[in-house]
DNA sequence: CGAAGCCCTCTGGTATACCATATACCTCGG
DNA sequence: CCGAGGTATATGGTATACCAGAGGGCTTCG
């Protein structure tokens, strides 16, 4: 890596050169912003990543690409077969039912402390980011209100969270709200569900308000898990879809028996996995 | 070895030698053994581990080391410093307290969960593990009983998580329970803890006979959230402790000029760090 | 005798070469 | 034509060499 050594500066004021990152942070953040990015849910292909070529897409080693994938591993992104792939997960029904679940445990517990011990200015600006979807998703024009009220909705968890001011919650729902945004894009759009989940947001913003901790965390334990129970009922898609694509669907030759050059690679796809170099 | 009886088919059985292993999960979880075996809080000393020394020690490379390190470190057991070490944390006060509320909430969910859908013969075994204490943690023959009963609370605790069924749940207080430990086993000697303890574990195993999720959740929280009160009240040695050793107490030369062979080591403790080579 | 600065070493970060195996292809015998 | 076994290749796992910065000791100069 010669950048490292064109990037410093002669002698000059050289601001405190970042010692804080390290080629495996950028990388880890790299593929982590890409994953989550991708929308893993939408494809229908196994999502294969090659640490070689990783690594050469970040103008780095394997090493950090590596470790950036140990801890992507741990933290339940991909799943890395020994001398098969590092593969993109995508997570079960199940799976994700009983992350709704936690993600339920942990907020009705920040709901009680945010209505304990949460700023009133953090009330009002919660209630005021809701009061615009006060007469529905759908209200004004449609479809892309709801798109809009999708990011909405996320931000009013994550605003509970912050609220508790326990920053623990905060880091243990970090990736739960990853895991379920791609997932909730989609159930948002399921029956009414966008218009219930606005009255039940509207109704543990009034308990904040009346600073009440028994309602607070029962509302909103009651709200995540409806969440729960609807995934539970209809997203048995999340289960089908992966067999499409794991089990091929001819008898394996679909394409004359074309060569295979030595450099060509052996079925990974990655199919628009772009790599933020930045 | 070569006995594979000439009678039957020469199958030879051999049992499927273990793939799914690798130095890099053996050394995590070594490391993770180790660093939880030596409760952390019991020294005064900071706990440096060294890279080089722990590969030679377990007779790997560095490689999976630091793998097993990245992921250690996400976890929370080391923080690493560049070019400074790899250190055992300590946690604070805060950051303990952060850890029994977030407890709470995933037990409390569990409790939830147990009450709904767990068989009737576990809670009986949870009943059957409690009644051996219900007189008391030091009822029969003092001290001895009241170390015994610290395992059996950590036991119960571990026993409503499993009971709900939900594998998440599991999995998040893993490290939680592991990080209590060592706390736990401090703050259950301190008043009257213990008794309490108990009196509400049994409460708690009412609710759950009783098939009442609402309560089973309520003493859940409320149970473990007192202890959380608890070491927020009683918990400063926490924060204490760690100062009087980063900061050290004397203007820095407490010792005479004794000189340091090249060899010796640049001020690592490691004080009892025992790496089971197994 | 004391303080400032050079230098040595220790240590985590990175790059790279090598290893072992899972697959796919290919050859060959039936 | 088909299947079994050899073989090439791709790919994650491991070992190792090197880099650069942080600290402390030692030297040197006042």
């Amino acid at each position: 890596m010669s950048e490292v050594s064109s990037r410093r500066r002669p002698t000059l004021d050289v601001p405190r050169l970042d010692t804080s990152t390290s080629f495996r942070k950028e990388a880890y953040a790299a593929l982590k912003r890409a994953i989550t990015a991708m929308d893993v849910y939408d494809h229908a292909q196994e999502i294969r990543l090659d640490e070689r070529r990783l690594s050469e897409g970040l103008g780095v080693s394997r090493t950090p690409i590596r470790e950036a994938m140990t801890l992507l591993e741990q933290e339940g992104f991909v799943r890395t077969r020994p001398r098969r792939g590092i593969f993109v997960v995508r997570k079960s029904k199940r799976e994700i039912v009983e992350m709704i679940t936690v993600m339920a445990a942990l907020e009705s517990m920040a709901a009680r402390l945010a209505a304990e011990r949460a700023a009133g200015a953090q009330i009002a600006d919660l209630r005021r980011l809701m009061d615009a979807f006060r007469d529905g998703p759908d209200g004004a024009n449609g479809g892309e209100r709801l798109a809009e009220y999708s990011d909405a909705n996320i931000a009013f968890h994550q605003a509970i969270i912050k609220m508790s001011g326990c920053a623990l919650l905060a880091e243990m729902t970090e990736n739960l709200f990853i895991h379920m945004r791609a997932i909730r894009k989609i159930t948002i759009h399921q029956e009414d569900r966008a218009a219930r989940s606005i009255t039940d947001h509207m109704r543990i913003i009034e308990a904040l308000e009346r600073r009440d901790p028994e309602l607070a965390e029962r509302l909103a334990r009651d709200h995540t898990l409806g969440l729960a129970a609807h995934v539970e009922q209809h997203g048995d898609f999340l289960d089908t879809r992966r067999d499409e694509v794991t089990r091929p669907p001819a008898p394996q030759k679909p394409s004359p028996p074309r060569k295979r050059g030595p450099g060509a690679s052996n079925g990974a796809v990655t199919p628009g996995f772009p790599v933020p170099r930045e």
